[in-house]
DNA sequence: CATGATCGATACGCGAACGTACCGATACGG
DNA sequence: CCGTATCGGTACGTTCGCGTATCGATCATG
């Protein structure tokens, strides 16, 4: 509300008023996120981001006026939905390159998940960033796979696993670290969904 | 190491030096773990446990060194193992019960477990009185129900949905706030271990 | 080519929290 | 019953990070 929608032209913006080039703002969002990857959110410091992009704190605080808007605006910034690309035709192969992508970049979303779990119950613009980023899209893609192979047939709309497959699987990406001491890799994930999901789903 | 081994002898302890009751501590600990549950951890200041329950900051810092360490005390001193009372005759039933036990202490242990979630990386200390608090025993149990499981038979050992059932329970538990903007409960656990664990061990 | 705004750098005020030190008061232990 | 150690309270020094203000240099714009 502040810069990252008023004052910001797109990246073919006219007049510019900001000398930073969306590359360069790119360079800030990336080193807010793996600082906040690294060392969690509250220990997350402007100095630390002017530092080690070698800009200014000056400079941070003209284009986003706190840190919460700073890191707000760093999460709308990297919002994706990989999950939109599967289209493979079958639900056993939709949900097998979906794990597959999930353990990808479990490493470095995950991460950052974990690192702002709990920052994001104190700052409201914070959540919707994060829900808006990186988890809204994400359930959506997944739900529109199930969706197809409902539609298809593969699976009845009324089995029950249907409903626990999103956090199923964004589960055992998020619990890994915790319970075993590493991150999960596409390998884990994929042996969870042939596993688990798969013949709960009758489609062993 | 500092005191809670060393100078404190058990709840039937002979010559304390310290005027600490257990139960005194007891209520430091509560205090600082419900804490961190709502602020988070980097949130959580010494000042606001003394002011919390009405004890000055000298006490604490007298019996424990620092604030990781005080956390670290208070974490192992909760040490539980909820699900190894667990033992209703069958597998599904164990399952069934746990996912109810689970889904009922998820608002506290699963809060205090997302807060925590980060700063365990940081401290060592840290992490392994929470893994030896929380973790590693809810994990010994739950293994051993599926162990008596298949020891009776209700599944084969080498069902490979074996190995994913720990962290899908916890991860679902664990999830579950983020995904949809509530705990979860015991009616939520459960339903999921109906819909999505038993099937996946044929156990429909 | 001149005007003006943004850049990087730096210094500053402010508040918060850590951990320490000192204080009378109080309750245990011999 | 008296010494003594711990209690609660508080003041202190230190560190750290936020957010602001100021300054010369530099780059866009007209």
């Amino acid at each position: 509300m502040t810069s990252q929608d008023a004052d910001r032209p797109g990246p073919a913006g006219a007049s510019r008023r900001s000398k930073i080039t969306p590359e360069r703002e790119r360079e800030f969002f990336d080193a807010v996120l793996e600082q906040i990857r690294t060392c969690g959110y509250d220990a997350v410091t402007m100095e630390g981001v002017a530092a080690s992009t070698r800009c200014s704190k000056s400079t941070l605080y003209r284009q986003w006026r706190t840190k919460p808007q700073f890191v707000a605006a760093a999460l709308r910034s990297s919002a994706r939905a990989r999950f939109a690309l599967i289209d493979t035709g079958t639900l056993a192969g939709d949900l097998r390159e979906a794990a597959r992508c999930a353990g990808e970049w479990s490493p470095k979303d995950a991460t950052l998940f974990q690192a702002l779990g709990h920052a994001v119950l104190q700052d409201r613009e914070l959540a919707e960033a994060l829900r808006e980023a990186l988890i809204d899209p994400e359930i959506a893609a997944l739900n529109e796979i199930l969706r197809r192979g409902v539609e298809r047939g593969e699976v009845s709309a009324d089995n029950p696993a249907l409903e626990y497959i999103p956090a199923q699987i964004f589960g055992v990406l998020r619990v890994r670290p915790v319970l075993e001491g590493r991150n999960a890799d596409p390998d884990y994930v994929l042996r969870f969904v042939e596993a688990a999901v798969l013949p709960a789903l009758g489609l062993t």
